[in-house]
Order: structure tokens, then sequence, then C-alpha cells
DNA sequence: AACATATATTTGGATATTGAAATATTTCAA
DNA sequence: TTGAAATATTTCAATATCCAAATATATGTT
């Protein structure tokens, strides 16, 4: 049976954590290529097309994401396509609609 | 009657907003003086305690969240009281508490 | 092999952030 | 009015972030 409160160590544990990951999404690019990725796999092209960015720099913040395991990559043939790799980010994403675009709930 | 979808213009202003809260949120300092907020008022000598941080530097986070709208203050002889005057934040927090510190709850 | 397509990596300069240290301001109490 | 307590502001050096531009790599096609 473990303990069920946080000790003052393990919250600001969970404050480091939850403060790395928030820094991602707190870059607009890096936030609504995730957004992209909620509903399922997309290609890099897709993304510098949603985004208007380009191709480096969608690879570039996608290279990041990647190397925080955030998002993972499958390749087929020359396009590779993109999804989200970390279960803490969908719940969060979904929060972030409800609070920023209420209306398109 | 107004549109229930957001265009991609509406989206790129609410990711863009998005993304300023979520820079606040994405320091471990300031994210845990809100999270010290989201109860109610504290006052800066307690926040200074509460993170092991020095007076100056929580001074200097509250002023930064002070200039963004994110929390206001009330003065009571010399101590200051500081409270969360952003709506959007206290739902957010809730998310990333059950997220990051799910035993907690 | 040569070429085109899709994606990745590197480089660099401008700008922002971080957190410590010193100093200033405001208020109360004696 | 002098001193102490509570908070605020300024300054600075180190580091990180941003994004564009150029270049590299990998795959498929002819």
């Amino acid at each position: 049976m473990t303990d069920l409160a946080f000790t003052a160590e393990e919250m600001n544990q969970a404050a480091d954590e939850a403060a790395e990951v928030l820094k991602v999404l707190s870059n607009p690019a890096r936030l609504r290529i995730l957004c992209a990725l909620l509903p399922g796999e997309r290609c890099v092209s897709d993304l510098e097309e949603m985004l208007g960015a380009s191709q480096s720099y969608v690879s570039g913040q996608l290279a990041r994401m990647r190397s925080e395991g955030l998002v993972t990559c499958d390749r087929d043939g020359r396009t590779i396509h993109y999804r989200i790799a970390d279960e803490r980010i969908a719940p969060i994403l979904e929060r972030l609609y409800e609070v920023f675009c209420p209306k398109s709930l």
C-alpha cells in the first residue's frame, strides 16, 4: 500500500517534469504540430503545409521533440510518418482546447 | 448565431495565445508559485519559503507574471498578497496535477 | 548511374531567459 | 526620524531559444 500524499521532494520533481513538457508546448509551431498529430499520424510535408513553415524548420522541431521522446516516427518509403509517443500530451492538449478554443468543442 | 468552427486564422491565434501562457508555466519556479496560489492568496515571504528561493528571485517572477496579467496583488500593511488573476490558469493546472501528480488526487 | 523527392542536420546571428547579487522602495514601529 | 521588515527593481554574465539558410542524407525512379 503506497502513500497517497506527495512529499515536497516529489512535488518538486513533478514540477520539473511538467515544466520540461510545457517548454516544448510553449512554442506555437511545436504546439500546432502536436495538435495536428492529435488525431493521428502525419508526414513531414503535410505538417509543413499546415504550418506554412519551411521544411528544415519543421523537421528541426520534430527532431527536438523526437529527442525528448514526445513523438516517434516510421519511415514508409521516402516519407516519414510522425505520431505522438508520450501519453501525457493528449490530455494536456485536450484541456488547452477547452481553455483556448471553447467555441470549437 | 455565431459559427461553431474555428478558422485556420483563429486556430493560429489560439495557438499563439496558448503558447504565451505555457511559456510562463514552463519554468519550475513559476509553476510552483502558481500551484501554491491555486488554493488562495499567499504573501511573498510565504512563497519564498515554499520555494526555497531568494526574495528577489521570487519577487521578480511575480513581477513578470503580474505584467502578463496572470496574477494580481493587494497590499496589506507591508506584506503583499498575490493571487491568480487569469481564469485560464486553474483549469490548466488541474490537468497538470492529473497528469503529473496522479497519486495525489 | 543519375536524378528527383522527402527528410535531416549544421551553422550562425539575433534575441530571450535564467538566476544571482546588489540596491531601492515602502511601510510600520519605536 | 531612525531602524527594521517586506517587497521591488536593476544589473549582469551565462546560457538557451529562435529561425533562416545552406548543406547533407536516404529513398525511389528512370
